[in-house]
DNA sequence: CGTTGCGTTGAATAAGGTCAAATAGAGTGG
DNA sequence: CCACTCTATTTGACCTTATTCAACGCAACG
């Protein structure tokens, strides 16, 4: 489908019209990515990381709104995403829809596929966003050549596996104004550790889908990020999010009840 | 206790000096296991997984209400268990307690150890159990010669993945009943997978577990119980539950709200 | 045969959900 | 640049669901 080269066959015409990602591609080849310590890469030797190029060649835009995949799509890929930001979701037969996880750069996606080859969820762009495409069969192929390679993709999955069960002790355990504390907290970590602000950020989702991540309905995630302001622990404007008191959003979760 | 041999100290068994379990161990090799199509050989052709056998030797009983590991605890190996039943649980500082899992016959188990090295659960014994004791280690090393372990294996972790989310949903979007009938559901599904009745099973865990892995408090659990005996759905006597409405069940699910 | 842990049930309460209305922004087309 | 539209958000009033608190029953066990 879409080589790391520009149709070749195309005469001049389109040539660039097509895009002059062949350029951008090779400055963002993993070795070199800034994202190296946060994402796949993430551990492996120079050399073991160069290896990791020839795997990692491809990457595709996402616009706003449009889906990197299905559920039911075939599953053929892992992908990183290299800039912007993504939910995933699962919708029930009746209709019901769940966030299951939001995604910023340097975390990968698609892991829910390989066990039946078909994506389980949907995942969207929720601003216009890139990602570098890692076809999976490749990945085992070469994971077999680069041992630490294996071992670091493990660690991946075993992450994600840990970090789902973290939203389930979030879901079953807290109350709302828990809930929307650690979110924010959890999203202050993950922003500081990209080199951003953890104090101060833009949400990317809507109320609704931070409701529908954390089991509450989008009026309830209102009203708490109200009374949070009131309490001074955050200022909101919109979806603009500056934290105010990091040590009052933590003490909002120690207390058992 | 009930260990199935005595201690090594008999006489002449030097050289087996390792206990008579051996015996029992060479009846139990993954290769002529009855839980072969559950576990992790699923899927392998009989000679891959006489690989296997060199890996797995090791089992291990754990008694009921005993660990099988601790949050914390070093990670080195994965479990598979060959017989009982076992709960995972997360502790939060502040004392909150979750069960998030419960595993059958089959189904593999620390797979949350791998990313960090360490255990992030505890995973405790609801009745006398036995576990096959995988090395990491030397899974991965052994997956590095047998391809379609390796793939088996990544389809393991996957489908962990995949549950959690299932376990988001239900947690996320389902009313008490509803999330009572799902959890009836899956286990009928999973012991009919085992070879037992989907329809009559005994209960290992206590209300106030089932309640924990439902986000729920054990005496709403206690009523639900009732209130699907009272329709007719099911007959429950203590931990003794018989399924009479399975298709009365599903349609709990059906239904968005 | 009392103790202990687990399960059931009832009544009161609190946390979130639902419904409805008002407001604020962002984007669009004139 | 402005009016207009559409969507997201906020807020209030009321309602439903599950929790809390408390009492009691049951079965297993020493």
């Amino acid at each position: 489908m879409n080589q790391q080269n520009p149709q070749t066959g195309r005469a001049g015409s389109d040539a660039s019209s097509h895009r002059t990602i062949n350029i951008h591609q090779l400055k963002t080849v993993c070795s070199s990515c800034s994202l190296r310590e946060l994402c796949l890469p993430m551990g492996l030797s120079q050399e073991e990381v160069e290896y990791l190029d020839q795997l990692v060649y491809t990457r595709k835009r996402i616009k706003r709104g449009e889906n990197l995949y299905r559920a039911g799509d075939p599953f053929g890929s892992l992908y990183a995403v290299r800039s912007g930001f993504f939910k995933s979701n699962l919708i029930l037969e009746d209709g019901r829809d769940q966030v299951t996880g939001f995604h910023m750069p340097g975390e990968i996606m698609g892991l829910d596929g390989i066990g039946t080859d078909d994506h389980t969820c949907n995942t969207t762009a929720l601003e216009d966003s890139e990602v570098c495409v890692i076809p999976f069969a490749r990945l085992e192929e070469l994971g077999h050549q680069v041992r630490n390679l294996q071992k670091q993709f493990h660690k991946v999955m075993s992450r994600e596996i840990v970090r789902d069960q973290g939203v389930m002790m979030l879901l079953g355990t807290m109350r709302a104004e828990e809930r929307l504390a650690a979110f924010l907290l959890n999203l202050s970590q993950r922003f500081n550790a990209r080199g951003y602000s953890h104090t101060e950020f833009h949400l990317r989702m809507t109320r609704e889908e931070i409701g529908s991540y954390l089991g509450l309905k989008l009026e309830t995630v209102s009203r708490i990020f109200s009374k949070f302001q009131e309490e001074g622990l955050v200022s909101v404007q919109q979806k603009h999010i500056r934290i105010l008191d990091t040590d009052g959003l933590k003490r909002m979760l120690g207390q058992a009840d």
